[in-house]
DNA sequence: TTGTATGCGTTATCAT
DNA sequence: ATGATAACGCATACAA
C-alpha cells in the first residue's frame, strides 16, 4: 500500500506538505505542487479512508436508510437511491446502504460509530420512531417525506397538496363537474399517511374552489377492490365523468373496468393518475398524470445533509429546511373535454 | 464521544481487555467480561469505525456496484441490493452503494483507499471492463452474472440454461409439439448477453431432445414489435401452441394479441414466462413461469466475498467459486394440455 | 487471564 | 511556503 509518507519521500517534501497539496487547505508553490502531484500519479497513491476518517473526524460517508416494504413504487425508490449516490459523489461523499430492518438501531449505529457523517431517511412516516433517535444523538439528517413535527430537521418531499390541486384544476378546466378520487386502501388513511392525506386535502380544497362535486373512495388496488369501488361510485354518482387515481395498483383495473362498462377514455370518462411518468406511459391510452421530480428528491436531500454536516463541523447550528418539490401535470391521452 | 479508554477506565481494566472482550479474540474471565459489558452499555460505547479500520486494516464494508441502466427488472435489482445488505450485516459488514457511472474508477477507488474490503458487481457482462481492474488490483470480489472467463473470480448467477430447459420440458410434458421462443431484442443477442444466450441454448437443447419443433424470434418488447413478432410466428408456424417469453415487455402485449386473435390461454395456446414471480402474478391469466431465487443471488455473493476477504486476510489464496442457482417452474393458469 | 506498548496513515497545530 | 510532530481511537504482538 502506498502511503502519504511514500509520496512525500518520492517528491522530496514532508508528509504534511503532501497532505496540504491534496486538501488544498494552504497555499503551495507551483513547483512543489507539481512534484507532489506527479508522485501521487506515479506511485498510484490513494489516501487511506480509515486513517482520514480517524484524523479528520469525518468519514465522508452518508447513510441512506431504505425501507424494506413501503408504499413507494420500487423503481422510484431505486431512482432516489441512485440520485442520492450520484449527488453525494459530487461532494466527495459515498453512500452507505442501510435497510430498515435494523430500525432505529441502524441509524444509531452508523452515526455513533462515526461510520457516517449524516443520514438520509427514505419513506419517513408522520410520527417516525427514528426521529427522536436522530434528535437525541444530534445526528445530521435529511428526511425524504414529511413528519408531523419537522422542527430542527431538514426535510424534502413532493408537494402532494399541489399535486392534488393540479388534478382538480385540470379536470375543472376540461369542464368536468363530477369527479371521483380513487385513493389508497383504507389502512393508509387510517394510519394518516402524510402523502395520502395531503394529496386529498389539496384536491378537495381546489375542487371546492372550482365548484366541483367530488367523491373520495379508498381502494386496495386489486382488481376486485377496484371493481367494487367503481361500482359504488357509478351507483352513487352516475354522472361522474372525471377520475383521479392515486393508487398505482388500481390504474390497470380501472381502465379495464371503464372499458368493459362501455365507457371509452377519454371520450366518456377522463382519468388523471398520480403516478410516475414511467407508469403513465405504460397504459393504453397513455395517462395524463401528475408526477413529482424524483431525482431532485435525492439531490435536495444530499444538499441538505451536506449543509448540515459542514455547519456542524464549524460548530454552527445547522439550518433547518423544508423543501416541497412542485409536481408537474403532463397531459396525455386519458383526459379530454367533459361529454355533452 | 465515548472511547475504548473511557470504557476501560470505567470498568477498571486496560484498554486491550476491553478490545478483547468486544472482539472475543481471547478468553476473558466471567467477572471481567460482565463488568466491561456493563460499562459499554452504561456509557453507550460504539467503536469508532475509522480507528478500527485503520488499526485492523479492515473496513468491514463491501461495495455494491449497481448498474444505472440494465436489462434487469428494477424491483429485482432492489431485491438483490437489499438481500446483499442484510446478508452483509450478518457478517458484521455494511454495504457501500456505488453507481456504475464511475465505471472502473469507482471500483478502483473504494478498493485502493481501503474504503471497502471487497466488491460485489451486479449485472456483469461477458467481457466486463471492470474485471481486468479487479484482477490487477487483487481486489476481492463476487460477480453477479457470468463473465466469459471466470477463472480466479467468484461468480454467482441464475442457471439460465436450466431455466430454458424447464420451459421446454413443461411444454413437452403437456403435449405441445410446436413452440415459439420470444426473446429479447436483436441487440441483446448481437452483443452476446450471457443470460440470453444461455437461456436459449438450454431451451434449444432440451427441445431437441424432446423432439419439439421450435422457433426463436427476437422481440423489442414494445406492443408493435410484439405484434410483428407474433404475426410472423403464426404465419411461419400456424400450428404453434406453446410460447416461451423471456422479454418482460412482451408479456402483456402477447397476451392481448393472442386474445384478440381469437386464441384463449391456456385452452388454445400455452404461455410460459421467464420472469420474476411478482410479474407472473400480475397478469390475467396468471402466468406459469420460471423464476430464479433472487434473494439467494445476493446472499451467495456476500458469502463469496466474505470467504475471499477472510482468506486473503490470512494470507491464503481465496477459493474461486462459480455458483449457478437452480430456477423453479411454477405452474399457474397460462399453460395447459396441447389442443386436440 | 490480563496489561503494556506500538503502530496503523492522516490531519492539523505549532513552529520556522 | 514548508516541516516536525502530536493526536485520532483501536488492534495486536509482546510481556507478565
Amino acid at each position: 500500500m502506498v502511503t502519504l509518507a511514500d509520496v512525500a519521500r518520492h517528491a522530496g517534501v514532508s508528509a504534511s506538505t503532501v497532505s496540504y497539496v491534496l486538501s488544498g487547505k494552504r497555499s503551495i508553490s507551483q513547483e512543489t505542487r507539481r512534484r507532489v502531484e506527479q508522485s501521487v500519479v506515479e506511485l498510484g497513491y490513494h489516501p487511506n479512508a480509515g486513517a482520514r476518517a480517524l484524523a479528520a473526524r469525518r468519514s465522508h460517508i452518508v447513510a441512506l436508510v431504505v425501507p424494506l416494504r413501503s408504499d413507494v413504487y420500487v423503481p422510484i425508490m431505486m431512482e432516489i437511491a441512485i440520485s442520492v449516490t450520484m449527488a453525494a459523489r459530487q461532494h466527495g461523499y459515498d453512500v452507505l446502504l442501510i435497510t430498515n430492518d435494523e430500525g432505529v438501531d441502524g441509524v444509531r449505529r452508523v452515526a455513533a460509530s462515526g461510520l457516517a457523517d449524516g443520514v438520509i431517511l427514505m419513506d419517513v412516516e408522520l410520527d417516525d420512531e427514528r426521529i427522536p433517535a436522530l434528535r437525541a444523538q444530534g445526528t445530521q439528517a435529511s428526511l425524504i417525506g414529511l413528519p408531523d413535527n419537522p422542527e430542527g430537521l431538514s426535510c424534502v418531499d413532493h408537494d402532494f397538496a399541489a399535486a392534488g390541486a393540479l388534478c382538480a384544476d385540470h379536470l375543472a378546466d376540461l369542464g368536468h363537474r363530477e369527479i371521483a378520487f380513487i385513493g389508497y386502501g383504507a389502512g393508509v388513511y387510517r394510519r394518516h399517511a402524510g402523502y395520502a392525506e395531503r394529496t386529498l386535502t389539496g384536491f378537495r380544497d381546489r375542487a371546492e374552489q372550482r365548484g366541483l362535486r367530488f367523491l373520495h373512495r379508498s381502494c386496495e388496488g386489486t382488481f376486485e377492490s377496484t371493481a367494487g369501488t367503481l361500482a359504488r361510485i357509478l351507483a352513487d354518482r352516475p354522472d361522474t365523468t372525471g377520475f383521479v387515481v392515486q393508487n398505482e395498483g388500481a390504474i390497470g383495473p380501472l381502465l379495464n373496468l371503464l372499458r368493459s362498462s362501455g365507457r371509452t377514455v377519454p371520450e366518456d370518462a377522463s382519468v388523471v393518475a398520480l403516478c410516475p411518468e414511467q407508469l403513465a406511459e405504460q397504459y393504453s391510452p397513455r395517462l395524463t398524470a401528475v408526477t413529482g421530480p424524483t431525482k431532485q428528491l435525492g439531490r435536495v436531500a444530499v444538499e441538505q445533509v451536506m449543509g448540515r454536516i459542514t455547519a456542524a463541523g464549524r460548530g454552527e447550528r445547522p439550518n433547518d429546511g423544508l423543501v416541497l418539490l412542485t409536481p408537474v401535470l403532463t397531459v396525455r391521452e386519458s383526459t379530454g373535454p367533459a361529454p355533452h
